[in-house]
RNA sequence: UGGCCCAUGGUGUAAUUGGCAACACUACUGAUUUUGGUUCAGUCAUUCUAGGUUCGAGUCCUAGUGGGCCAACCA
């Protein structure tokens, strides 16, 4: 059953089974199931592709669904945002539900149980209920009224639901067993009054369905047959299975809750509540800065959403507790720009080199293919001058043998163009270096095909031609904290760990061409990485982020030298 | 001092359900290269511990150790 010999995982080795046991493969069905209360984050992404890659792996509908129950924390701006970015990373879901469309259906389930005596309305204060609840070691005491008469509960909740009590005055438990050892079943609340409008529903309702109550219901109502969740609520799944007691009927699907673990990533922190408190406090610009772990930054950063499932499907899903290196997302990232990124030559901190023998007010324009990795992707036009800027670093006066790079009376190639000679420095008084002065072969043009042409020189530079230059911004990220694991430390707030130097904002010179650039799209900055041109973009001033550094094999060798 | 879950290289996941521990990333070698990129080749493990069952255990059993989760009118 399992197509191209991928290995499965241990949620689609149990959907396997059922499927071997009889359950009907066209009965499948998945959810992915939000609370609109925040933006999407990485963790999230991996859910995503999760279900909905099961989805398609077994032809099965896949919906998504907002679990809207808590009209305190959720808006509509977070269920477009959702919505845009499930969309982003590729998929389609069959149904867009809404746990709020079922509120009537659970209401007339909960009348039900207070019928069977299965819940009750408790008026006692929160802070009472939850001294009764015991601990995992001691039991719990009943509620003084756990035993109210089915008419007496019946009237209280309806008018409960008529906003006859103000928020707090009562509650709607189910009645289960106050000794449980799973503290979730010590007659958990299953509705609260709350007197707040809700982002569909409005005033319609005052009193909301709690998670427990609302989760598994929905999921019957979808009729999911696979319900997958994080390991957190693997206590709740005994709770799941006693609420779809009181209301399945023999000839529907009963959906099953399983668990997995939810993904870390290392140098960050996906956590909705650290990442609000990221953006609240400005240690970022918002949801979608570059820097942040959510489905809105690294699309603002320029991740694609190929590189994004791919790195879900590499990351797989289990059940311990993990920390996957950022580092494996970059590698992802890479992998797929490096396929589809148009190269392009920018000079992140330019130093003038002027050829001497280069006539005066001559333009050339040279051919410069597009993508090495892509034939298809064709090649451009860029102009070469008398006065180019080279990278800073990319020049030395002095330098050992492992410097492949320009150093005074050496040699190196220019992309796409000549071989040039370093002849000498130009400095200002403080010593700092002004102009590098080089001689040009006219002999050595790239692609010319002349013996001097074929001359193997050591390194190759990128450069822009000074004159026809285009001035930008560059944001360059690196990670959001020093610490692989910031908020894993028991004395220490994870805020302590942030990355002062998370961002560097550049001026660069950049290849005319990049004039027309629109915001999202993205390059390749020879040797320099990936970037995205950001909407912050306008057409006299161009912005763009570093998605990701090139592998680099120098800095590596300069480091280990130290 | 209750219940539940987990344990395989530095990291993440596999192992045809009891049959030679595999894949990817990272790191390090080397080759190729008009991107110090890409590509290619190679190196890096007593499967947490101790017992047991078995011809054979990463896989099954027992005990231990370590980690995680559970006491919101949040999800």
């Amino acid at each position: 059953m399992s197509e191209s010999g991928k290995p499965l995982n241990f949620l689609e080795h149990l959907i396997e089974e059922d499927l071997r046991n009889g359950f009907k493969k066209e009965l499948l069905r998945f959810r992915f199931p939000p609370e609109p209360n925040g933006y999407l984050h990485i963790g999230h992404a991996s859910s995503i592709c999760l279900n909905f890659g099961l989805g398609l792996r077994y032809g099965a509908p896949v919906n998504l669904r907002f679990d809207d129950t808590n009209p305190t924390k959720e808006e509509q701006e977070y269920v477009d945002a959702i919505k845009l970015d499930v969309e982003w990373l590729g998929y389609s879901w069959a149904k867009e539900c809404y746990a709020s469309d079922y509120f009537q259906q659970l209401y007339d389930w909960a009348e039900d149980l207070i019928r069977a005596g299965k819940a009750y309305v408790d008026s006692q204060k929160s802070e009472d209920i939850a001294k009764q609840k015991g601990t995992p070691t001691e039991a719990g005491v009943a509620s003084p009224y756990r035993d109210r008469s089915v008419a007496e509960n019946l009237e209280l909740f309806r008018k409960m639901k008529a906003g006859e009590f103000p928020e707090g005055a009562h509650v709607l438990r189910a009645r289960i067993d106050m000794a449980s050892p799973n503290m979730l079943m010590r007659d958990p609340v299953m509705y609260r009054i709350l007197h707040r409008s809700h982002h569909r529903t409005n005033t319609e309702w005052c009193i909301y369905p709690l998670y427990d109550w609302t989760h598994g219901e929905s999921d019957y109502i979808e009729q999911v047959s696979h319900s997958l969740c994080t390991l957190e609520f693997a206590p709740h799944r005994e709770l799941y299975d006693w609420f779809l007691d009181q209301v399945v009927e023999f000839d529907k699907v009963r959906p099953k809750q399983r668990e997995f673990a939810r993904r870390n990533l290392s140098h960050t922190v996906v956590s909705k509540r650290k990442l609000l408190q990221l953006v609240q406090q400005g240690f970022v610009k918002g949801w979608d800065d570059p820097r942040m772990p959510t489905i809105s930054g690294l699309r603002r950063r320029g991740c694609t959403p190929e590189a994004l499932r791919n790195f879900a499907q590499t990351i797989g899903i289990a059940k311990r507790d993990n920390v996957v290196d950022v580092a494996l997302l970059d590698f992802h990232m890479r992998e797929h720009l490096n396929r589809v990124a148009p190269r392009v030559m920018a000079v992140l901190d330019p130093i003038r080199l002027v050829i001497t023998n280069y006539e005066e007010a001559k333009v050339e324009w040279l051919e410069a293919e597009n993508n090495p990795e892509d034939p298809q992707a064709g090649s451009r036009e860029i102009p070469f001058s008398r006065e180019l800027y080279i990278e800073r670093d990319d020049f030395r006066e002095e330098a050992n043998r492992k410097f492949f790079r320009l150093r005074l009376g050496g040699e190196v190639r220019l992309k796409n163009a000549y071989i040039i000679k370093a002849e000498e420095v130009r400095k200002d008084a403080g010593g700092n270096i002004l102009e590098i002065h080089c001689t040009y072969d006219p002999k050595s043009k790239s692609g010319s095909g002349t013996e001097e042409s074929l001359r193997k020189v050591k390194g190759t530079l990128h450069w822009v031609s000074a004159p026809h230059a285009i001035e930008a911004e560059v944001r360059l990220y690196d990670r959001l904290f020093s610490d692989p694991t910031p908020d894993s430390h028991k004395d220490r707030d994870f805020l302590e760990f942030i990355n002062p130097e998370s961002l560097t904002l550049v001026r660069a010179k950049v290849e005319p061409g990049l004039a027309t650039a629109q915001p999202g799209d993205r390059f390749q900055f020879q040797r320099m990485g990936y970037f995205c041109l950001d909407p912050d973009s306008t057409p006299g001033n161009l912005v763009f982020n570093r998605t990701a550094t090139l592998r680099d094999t120098w800095a590596k060798l300069e480091q280990n030298e130290e």
